[in-house]
DNA sequence: CGGAATGATTGAATCGTTTCACGTGGGGGT
DNA sequence: ACCCCCACGTGAAACGATTCAATCATTCCG
């Protein structure tokens, strides 16, 4: 028997298990000698607190789960990193759960956070089609905050960027360097913030009377970007910029084209999204839409311990950041 | 009310809680009927188990940690990757925990592990001072892998790569590149990965006769190679070549040589290390010292679910691989 | 037609905590 | 001397699922 529990300490210590846990949980309700008497038999016997017994009886874990669309993407880690410390603080755990943009492991990922009876979940949802699970999970007393998602299209609290004021930007910026057409880069559509992010751009290359070729890729990804780089090199008159629905995908869009021998941004310019601090150190240094990263995270955990907090009286609030163009050497040319 | 139980379960279905739970967990064992009518009462109730209650009688719960250095790190990210599919084939689930190189979080985290009774543990410790703590969490039952650590030195089984080799694999090629004069960029010291890859830089500039001055980061990241490159750029005799303890580090270094004006790898080479995605899209593409990242996590997590099958007459695997280098741009220049 | 074998279901014990209504004994106030 | 209150402790009842021996029907076979 390797493991002791609540009951071998009381019985080494000569008391009953209720004054264990006093000992563990209120020491001030304990008298001094009782309470060395309990903590030497708890060194003794190198006990050590049953989690699930404590979740039973409390009804809900301590956990806080984020899931996030790729935990290798720089743009969630420093998301994460923005939520910890809340978490932290408030004597939560953080969970990372990777949904590898894959609606099957988001799906299974949140039955299971839903049978650990998570404190609450932070959550940028691969599509819409969580939206259900996602309701139930609030009607189940666990609160859901939306990362990164469009606003007020759901019954929950949420923090965003506006997208297509980001994709926006980006076209402008372009087209103020004297572009006449543009490609998108990003997929797979399904993802609204890629869509946003294009109509955006959309929004604006029309307005500019630009030419627009969007090219999706199958995942938001270095190789994606390399992919679908191929793919436009082939078009007949290729266009002069590349607007890209992340970083990582601008870093594989500026792969590709320096393997074919396309100068950036000479030949064609590029810009990024999300501004990761690798953006800053790729070869060619990325122009890129800036999000507030971290404060994302920080905002989206704040929101969930108010909405815990505030118990049933609870209204759900949506809070909109807005994004900034971070210029740098990928669209420093003049068309 | 918003959760409801087994109980509600049978009761709407009209059976007892052993014949619900006999649906859930041995469909087998029950009448076509009955299951037909459980099963409906489950979705009329939207009951979900709880999974608090199944891991208390079960006595372990079904994650499996991994604890790293740092989350932000891709070399990490990747090893969680190629833990993943294993986990997930295995019905478990991966927990990751990010210690931020930090001992007392990475306390912290344990003791919370170890409460939930996790099913297993893979961890990149930050220092040695974890090594009890690590070998009660085995003598509990909950089996330890070491990731990314020299081997032997702990009753665990471990993956590693040999860290000292590394470091020679980089002095070796920075002197046939000719430089005389060697910086070592990393730290904190106390971590081993960072010592042992100094010492095989140091054994071979030693042979071969080349100086070699270390500067100690304050953390492995971008910040703490830009740090120490202000701190090298105040000698008086500047190395001509850097070679940094991480990926992360080394494009630290970039960013502040570039930042003083010295063109790499003209004035000054670097040589990074882990490989990183990132370090081939670098501003000058990096030279580096590859591991297997993705099969560093495969493996731990095959050794993890072999140590729990085999039970008690388990012997600790010790699987060493060894890295190999990768030249690029950064390294491109004879002195 | 009796008895055994098979199949389906039940009920109760159990996991390890937390919590709370109750003792119990001693000390202070009047 | 009496009463009350306080400070400490106790014991037992939850929490929700799993498991297993026991029960109850059937069916099958000789």
């Amino acid at each position: 028997m390797t493991t002791s529990s609540m009951k071998d300490v009381a019985r080494t210590a000569g008391v009953s298990v209720g004054t264990v846990s006093n000992v563990l949980n209120r020491p001030e309700a304990v008298a001094e000698e009782t309470k060395r008497r309990v903590l030497a038999a708890i060194a003794k016997l190198g006990y050590v607190r049953n989690d699930s017994a404590r979740q039973l009886r409390a009804g809900r874990s301590r956990s806080v789960a984020i899931v996030v669309l790729d935990v290798a993407n720089p743009f969630f880690t420093d998301v994460v990193r923005g939520a910890e410390p809340l978490v932290d603080s408030a004597g939560g755990v953080v969970t990372v759960c990777d949904s590898g943009e894959d609606v099957r492991r988001e799906q299974r990922q949140l039955e299971i956070l839903e049978e650990q009876r998570v404190l609450g979940l932070l959550i940028t949802p691969v599509d819409d089609s969580s939206a259900e699970r996602l309701e139930r999970l609030t009607a189940h007393d666990i609160p859901v905050v939306l990362v990164d998602r469009g606003a007020g299209l759901h019954p929950h609290c949420s923090v965003a960027v506006d997208d297509v004021h980001g994709g926006r930007l980006a076209a402008r910026h372009l087209v103020d360097r004297g572009h006449h057409s543009i490609a998108f880069i990003g997929g797979p559509m399904s993802i609204p913030q890629v869509r946003d992010r294009l109509a955006g751009c959309r929004e604006v290359s029309e307005e500019a009377g630009v030419g627009l070729e969007t090219f999706t890729s199958v995942s938001l990804n270095v190789a994606g970007g390399r992919e679908a780089i191929e793919q436009m090199l082939r078009l007949p008159q290729v266009p002069t910029a590349v607007f890209c629905a992340n970083d990582l995908v601008a870093l594989g869009a500026l792969q590709g084209l320096t393997m074919h021998g396309v100068k950036v941004p000479e030949e064609c310019a590029i810009v990024g999204y999300d501004d990761i601090d690798f953006a800053a150190a790729a070869a060619v240094p990325l122009s890129s839409i800036r999000q507030p990263r971290a404060q994302l995270g920080r905002t989206a955990a704040q929101l969930l311990f108010d909405e815990i907090a505030e118990g049933k009286g609870h209204t759900h609030r949506n809070v909109v950041f807005q994004p900034e163009l971070v210029a740098r050497a990928s669209t420093a040319v003049e068309m």
